[in-house]
DNA sequence: TCGTCTAATGTTAGCGCTAACATTCAAGAA
DNA sequence: TTCTTGAATGTTAGCGCTAACATTAGACGA
């Protein structure tokens, strides 16, 4: 405190102080310094306290570039996600991170947009900053960055899904089991006349081929599908190219909330329970928002966070089971 | 490719390829691969073809960690949020990775949780990391933290607010404006008894101070002001204790839209445009769901991508006009 | 008394790369 | 012919830190 008031480097004095500058000031070896940063406890208190004081009055700041180097442990992990402007990806990382951070590990975040050239492109640029771990959602698009990543002999997670053969760990659940239960629940309700919208993502895709086999194993028509664009709330119009159907599971809860308000304009929506809605609705996420509309959503609940807890458990255990099923349910609300 | 398959190297085969062993299968010396990866216009095309096949034979990826430690350039960009899981926020760090990863930067996420111990700490773990910039949603909550950024010499980005004296550049717009616009609009509806629900963070905080402000000025009773907690969708209860209340301004579109579903459950929300509405409700975000539900929200949009987009633009350019009011927009729609 | 042990601190070398400064050589200028 | 120039490549030193291995001194048992 005194000393901060008297010496000079407190403020922003040029560039930043280094380990050997407040050894040199505390009268101690680099080493030790680094000590009292790292192991404390290998420190005697009074040394301890002058290392802490020079730090203070030096606005030290450790140099993680410098030690990841060193030690060849960087304390950090790489996370791919298509997009983070998604509350669904966002849960995930939002959990993953909460996991991480208190145990000193940053987040190095990218986002591959749905394009296998800018996934592929993302994969090397986390790979050259050397985490400790990658996370993504899905799997990689392409054969190279299966590659990148099996080569990187660093845990990898491949999140969302359950994918055959994992390149390392997965957090996820069934997305093909998902469409399955879907349908079966439309067609217990007396559903005729299904419908598909949704992206074309490998795991949209993975939910419409469980929806179609269970819809064509009970006997009905093979459902139709709508493949929207994503971040098109063009669901609102999907109802107008849907003639005569009955029944419709949407890939996420933001297309069955715009698709149910594209019936709402249409006047087929009721108030009442399910069983009263002229076209049942089905979402995927279970956003809070489901819950606030009305007709409430019915919706597969997703754990988002869990997924990213359960992820960043996986890259920092490597024993142990390494592919857990974290599941799905069918929320059952008015809406279908 | 060739060589791939008579060269051990490619698999995974002890630890990562270095600069230097590339040098070697080249018949180079490093600094000439290194010029490959970096500035490959200097080099022969010959020796550069040498070059990338050996690159590509021991499937090298470039050590970033110590690329940054020998140039003191990380190309990283350290974003702190409050939390990522709420998708005014997101759509930020999409607007600014959108804008920084092709240019080869790295975001390095980390989040708040709206605890200011935790962003002082988020803060000097983000430092370490030697980012060139730092982008974070508002402004530091405590002194330190402040001193922190201010002596870390490089480009700071406050969001989402404009702060009085900011550390160095500005990316957001005047959400005390935004309450007085929202508390004039109502008024010249007639509503008589406002209300203000959503968090005490900061910037919730300077919304209520506008709308209250403008409430006394235009001679009406000082608003209620409730405060929900976050995650909150408490707010669909809120309406049982806000007796009497005609209008209502909610700090974000979340807490509107589970408002307006309290309001539906008592019965007290029409299909019919705003003047109809017994009970007006304004959000701030324009979420797309806004668009959606019915009533329609009436709300405040702001950019959030816009936001981020420009965040990162200065962060790049250290000239020019470091306050950049990206305003906000009164959308009015059925709800209010 | 001597060796042995432990706690506290120090010395050395090097992580993988790049900045800054050589060096080499061929082509053109004087 | 000699000098200059620029394109292509190389050499050297060091970024800030830590792993691994000393070293020192005091405590303690035999």
């Amino acid at each position: 405190m005194s000393s901060e008031l008297t010496e000079p480097g407190t403020g922003p004095t040029g560039a930043a102080p280094t380990l050997s500058e407040v050894a040199k000031r505390a009268g101690v070896s680099s080493i030790t310094v680094s000590r009292v940063v790292r192991m404390p406890d290998l420190v005697a208190p009074e040394t301890r306290a002058r290392v802490e004081q020079a730090m203070r009055d030096l606005g030290y700041i450790p140099n993680l570039v410098a030690g990841a180097l060193a030690s060849a442990r960087t304390n950090s992990v790489g996370v791919l996600v298509p997009t983070i402007a998604n509350s669904i990806f966002a849960d995930t990382v939002q959990g993953l991170s909460d996991k991480l951070e208190p145990l000193g590990f940053s987040v190095i975040l990218a986002q591959s947009r749905y394009d296998a050239a800018r996934e592929d492109r993302m994969l090397a640029a986390l790979l050259s900053r050397r985490p400790e771990a990658i996370i993504m959602v899905g799997s990689p698009a392409t054969e190279d960055g299966s590659r990148l990543l099996r080569n990187a002999r660093i845990p990898i997670v491949e999140t969302w899904d359950l994918p055959a053969n994992p390149i390392d760990a997965v957090a996820g659940f069934d997305n093909y089991k998902a469409g399955v239960a879907v349908a079966k629940h439309l067609v217990a309700q007396g559903r005729k006349q299904l419908a598909f919208i949704g992206g074309d993502d490998p795991r949209g895709t993975r939910r419409w081929f469980g929806f179609r086999d269970e819809a064509l194993a009970s006997g009905l028509a093979e459902p139709r599908r709508l493949i929207l664009d994503r971040k098109d709330s063009g669901s609102v119009a999907a109802h107008a190219r849907l003639p005569g159907v009955d029944a419709v599971f949407a890939a996420n809860d933001a297309h069955a909330i715009g698709f149910m308000s594209g019936l709402r304009k249409a006047g087929v929506l009721r108030d009442g329970p399910a069983s009263a809605q002229p076209v049942a609705v089905i979402g995927l996420g279970d956003l809070e928002m489901g819950q606030l509309i009305s007709p409430t959503l019915s919706t597969i609940s997703v754990h988002g966070d869990a997924i990213g807890r359960t992820a960043a458990t996986l890259t920092l255990e490597r024993g142990g089971e390494r592919r857990i099923d974290l599941g799905f349910e069918l929320v059952l609300r008015d809406s279908g």
